[in-house]
DNA sequence: CATATTCTGTGTCGATCGTTACAGAATAGG
DNA sequence: CCTATTCTGTAACGATCGACACAGAATATG
């Protein structure tokens, strides 16, 4: 292909770009916010990315797959689903407070949380939520499939309930909870698994 | 005192900007959207509320007292703190989905979960969800007081499990969880009661 | 080298943002 | 009634928003 090549890295220039979407969420963090971040002037900006909104959904797709994929693959983990739901959830309680590299809570949990994002963006990030409970759920599924739990289990109650413990604690996070505080939370949530106590 | 009565009820259109508020965050409701929902001219705004982030810290009191105050009293109920929290989170679940009278969510829960809300009013939302807590720890530690859990209970730990479920429902709440849905997780979440299982 | 193509940087577009100046209307006190 | 005071409505302010036109610079291909 002919052309000037592009100076920036796209990469890592969408990756810039999720922390600041990750920290300011959406309508606050403005194109001259984000060119800043980026370091790269708005009409390179546009050209390899469409528009805010386009760049946005490329930054919560990238966000999924670089910040929420390593902690989520830790409910695979384990031999049993409480066992992969407690190294989730302890994983979360570590990443999820705000760190030297990381800004504080979730970018998927937190955002479009008000109305009247663009509703792409809406249906982009509360898909993402949906997919938590899924996996969750597949899990606990899978538990009852293998008698890990009794076939009485309320498998959507139960993944519901993990669910928002991980949600809570993503704002907790926000508000300036500590690893160990979550930690806490975590311990406390663990005693509901069926049969516990 | 002398001068022009003003023509409009002040509560009535703080009422209607809670509401608004309460569904768009703080950004995403213009003044212009402001003035729609609450009747009134911007000069006439201005002149009772100040500024948009005045009108915001005065909408999130009037939440908290209007919406938020009859759903935790009902945590001081019940004969124990057990049944307090319970009753609290049931009728959470009932109160937090959309309903005809309300938008989805708690507008403390959801409000400035972003950086770069006006500080006084990160500052004001978060001073509400931190009172969540130590409501919470409050009755958690009389029940400790009083014998109906041990004095080996970590309150600290429980009362920010409790806070977690109740802030998670209110996010998936805004992601359209039903009553039944969420109560379902409240009895999932009320299994991890000490002593319980 | 010549040309087509793609990126960069400057500057600016119209729209909307929160806010307010100003003039007219409506009251209370004298 | 007259005046001081306070509200209402129109209209507009400067600032910022997302987005882009345009010209110049840098490359690949022929």
């Amino acid at each position: 292909m002919a052309g000037r090549p592009r100076e920036f890295d796209r990469d890592a220039a969408l990756d810039a770009a999720m922390y600041l979407f990750w920290r300011k969420g959406y309508e606050a963090a403005s194109m001259h916010d984000l060119c800043d971040a980026m370091g790269v002037r708005s009409p390179s900006l546009y050209a390899a990315f469409e528009s805010k909104e386009a760049l946005y959904l490329a930054a919560i797709e990238h966000y999924v797959e670089t910040q929420g994929e390593p902690v989520w693959d830790r409910l695979a983990e384990g031999a049993t689903a409480r066992a992969g739901i407690e190294k989730l959830l302890i994983g979360a309680a570590e990443t999820l407070p705000k760190s030297r590299s990381a800004p504080a809570g979730c970018m998927a949990v937190l955002g479009a949380v008000s109305d009247e994002w663009p509703a792409t963006i809406t249906r982009a990030v509360r898909k993402v939520r949906l997919d938590m409970l899924d996996n969750l759920r597949g899990r606990i599924e899978a538990a009852v499939g293998s008698g890990e739990l009794p076939a009485s289990t309320d498998t959507e109650a139960l993944s519901r309930f993990y669910l928002s413990v991980f949600q809570g604690m993503a704002i907790q996070a926000k508000d300036g909870a500590t690893p160990a505080e979550l930690r806490g939370a975590v311990e406390a949530a663990m005693a509901a698994w069926p049969g516990e106590g």
